[in-house]
DNA sequence: TGCCGATATGTCGCATTCGACATATTCTCT
DNA sequence: AGAGAATATGTCGAATGCGACATATCGGCA
């Protein structure tokens, strides 16, 4: 399917408000990495204001820490249903889901 | 992590209105399994709009007829991810896809 | 500063999802 | 009804995502 292009990138550590629109990555992939980003930073806004840790979380998914915390990276190796379950686990809603998705990133800051 | 409830339930062809909150789904696999029907959904829809076949849309998406008439059954074997690439590909927008997640089911029908 | 709890990163072996092919079923014409 | 196109279903081997473990890094606090 010819992901690597995406792989690399996301191996290559972008800090938050970017989203590295500036490799020829097509408007797909664009969107797929930002909802994934966005999705991300929902759930560790949610968890850290439910006051638990990563270890808890991963508990309640039956996962581990270090998923937990690749998934609130959005580590390359994370599907966007893993965040979606996360989510969910989390107490989030459908439609809480469907703004992360549809929320466009902030700004493009200096 | 426990897939077998899901799979045992979407392997068992439930029709379109219903969504199987009968047995013993945890909300979160309630919530995951309408999501992805509504993408499939959306997905065929926009396909037909566009009055191309199965196999063009595969050949956009490097894949295969049968991989895309499961992606647009919501199969047990298709990933939210590969129904949002399959969307982005045919054209539809964050928003769009936003609007397909939160979309709630249309009624409980006679 | 040194300890400690929390989070991050790298790497495995196992499970799920993938594309592909064969084949069956359904649909639409005439 | 019969033919041909489109879609559906079952099953493979290959690719990707998963949980787990080890270990590194970070963040407070005594």
């Amino acid at each position: 399917m010819k992901t690597s292009k995406k792989k690399k990138l996301e191996a290559a550590g972008w800090k938050v408000g970017d989203a590295a629109d500036f490799l020829e990555l097509s408007r797909e992939e664009i969107a797929l990495v930002d909802m994934k980003l966005s999705l991300a930073k929902s759930l560790r806004d949610r968890r850290e204001s439910k006051g638990i840790t990563q270890i808890a979380l991963a508990k309640t998914l039956n996962s581990s820490q270090s998923r937990v915390a690749k998934v609130e990276r959005a580590d390359a190796s994370v599907s966007i249903d893993l965040l979606m379950r996360a989510l969910l686990a989390l107490g989030a809603t459908r439609t809480e889901l469907a703004k992360a998705i549809g929320r466009r990133k902030s700004s493009r800051a200096a």
